[in-house]
RNA sequence: GCCCGGGUGGUGUAGCCCGGUUAGCAUAGGGGCCUGUCGAGCCCCAGACCCGGGUUCAAAUCCCGGCCCGGGCGCCA
């Protein structure tokens, strides 16, 4: 929409333009002055000249401040000489919208550039950074990239709940939310109602929404908020099928990025590669072999850590020169009690890694109902809590999996971002809710 | 949650080890000069040691506590 309005305003007659923005700098030389501005296309520069312009107008940039929001009409000059700009302007009319107040908490033009912790706190100054603007038009194409490539394959865009009864799957910390006279939880993950969608007949799914985490982690790339594209599909054969949809729908989002964000890809400084298709499979208990020739012990039947995901990434890249692997049939131990087991120590449990990061986990889920209950007891849980969601199973269920892919991470990754926050608008981490 | 490191003008930093003049620099801000700047340039002005306690003749500097921030781990996406 932004691109079509835009265009609507060159007028068209005689080089006529409007255009808007926010002040980037105001370059004062005496009789000639340059303003610069700044929107999410491009930078204009409006020139004016003292006994051409009128007084009027050329008084009026005295107050203009950087970052104030002006609107101008004039003449689009074709200029050479104006070199750090998209186009010039000779500006007739000025139209001021909003005066910036000098003292500016940090700087959108990243003469000095800013930590972090000034940058979040002052989002909306830093997010007017071109750099920044960058990596969500990067996103935003990398999501579009994806979801074309779920519809053309045949899966629906639904939305399950965030706020859920029973506190979900996994062990990690929930959000307590007060749910009119009772307590009720922020979901973790929309995978157990993902489940119940595809057991109420909707064969392949996908759900783009948020997540939230009440864990204490101080890392760079963990949220307390964010978002994931979580996929189900029924009738699989086995966790071989969710790999071929994850990979494929990686790689239609990367490869829509390079197709129209090149522009963004240049600015952030980032040669971006199509992965190849499939991606490489990590079976355990092999992982432990290729881990131990890297010089690392991970006991035999256990999961791996932080370092080995490393490693293991560096295997990869040696073997088969991909930075995207999958790592299949984890110790059921270390996972929750809705996968499908393999066998009595495997299970068909699926992570991606992307870098050396965790990027998704997924894979096949247990669909019978019988083995589901005594795969709860097994992981020592009261039956009785989870009976809201596995009683469904008793009354059909197809054999079906899934996966959910960490949008934040994905980018983060991508981008080759220090920071997960850095792709997040307005991050939330356990220090952080405002703003 | 555990471990490690750090908090100096609005922003970003030097100084801290080895305590001792007006705490240096850049940039932003205020004022001035300049008709093609584009990280504009030149001159002038103003602006800071996270909080509390301790050691000492003397603390930005050493010690203790708190708060905040970053990183590593765990957990996960």
């Amino acid at each position: 929409m932004g691109d079509r309005w835009e265009e609507g305003l060159h007028m068209g007659e005689e080089g006529r333009v409007r255009v808007h923005g926010w002040v980037s700098e105001v370059r004062d030389l005496g009789r000639i002055r340059f303003v610069v501005l700044r929107n999410w296309r491009e930078k204009v520069q409006l020139t004016l000249k003292r006994g051409v312009t009128p007084d009027e107008l050329f008084d009026l940039t005295d107050e203009l401040t950087q970052e104030s929001v002006i609107e101008a009409i004039g003449e689009e000059v074709a200029e050479k000489r104006a070199k750090a700009v998209d186009r010039e302007v000779i500006p007739s009319k000025v139209i001021v919208h909003s005066i910036a107040d000098p003292k500016l908490p940090m700087d959108p033009n990243w003469k000095v550039p800013a930590q972090l912790p000034t940058r979040l706190d002052n989002r909306p100054l830093d997010l007017r950074r071109p750099e920044v603007q960058a990596i969500f038009k990067i996103e935003a194409s990398l999501i579009h990239g994806m979801e074309d490539w779920l519809r053309e394959n045949g899966f629906l865009r639904v939305f399950t709940p965030a706020i859920i009864g029973a506190a979900s799957e996994s062990g990690a910390e929930v959000f307590r939310v007060k749910y009119f006279d009772r307590e009720a939880y922020l979901r973790q993950d929309p995978q157990l109602h993902r489940q119940l969608t595809v057991i109420g007949g909707f064969e392949r799914i996908y759900d783009l929404g948020v997540n939230w985490r009440a864990e204490l982690s101080h890392t760079p790339r963990h949220l307390s908020e964010f978002r994931s594209i979580a996929v189900e599909l029924a009738f699989i054969e086995n966790e071989q099928d969710t790999m071929r949809v994850e990979e494929s729908m990686i790689r239609a989002g990367i490869q829509r990025v390079v197709e129209e964000r090149s522009r963004e890809l240049e600015l952030l400084g980032i040669q971006l590669e199509i992965p190849n298709v499939p991606f490489p499979e990590l079976r355990f208990p092999k992982v432990y072999d290729i881990l131990e020739e890297m010089g690392k012990e991970v006991e035999y039947g256990e999961d791996y850590d932080t370092e080995s995901e490393k490693l293991l990434w560096q295997y990869v890249r040696q073997e088969y020169g991909s930075d995207f692997f999958f790592v299949n049939r984890f110790p059921f131990k270390a996972k929750p009690f809705y996968v499908m087991k393999e066998d009595d120590m495997w299970a068909r449990s699926v992570d991606l890694l992307y870098k050396g990061l965790e990027l998704s986990s997924g894979g096949q889920r247990e669909h019978r109902y019988e083995v589901l209950l005594s795969q709860i007891v097994e992981k020592g849980m009261n039956p009785k809590n989870l009976e809201w969601f596995t009683k469904f199973f008793a009354y059909g269920a197809p054999p079906h999996g899934g996966f959910a892919v960490g949008i934040e991470r994905l980018t983060m990754k991508m981008l080759n971002l220090q920071n997960i926050k850095e792709a997040a608008l307005f991050p939330r981490d356990p220090e952080r809710v405002l703003p």
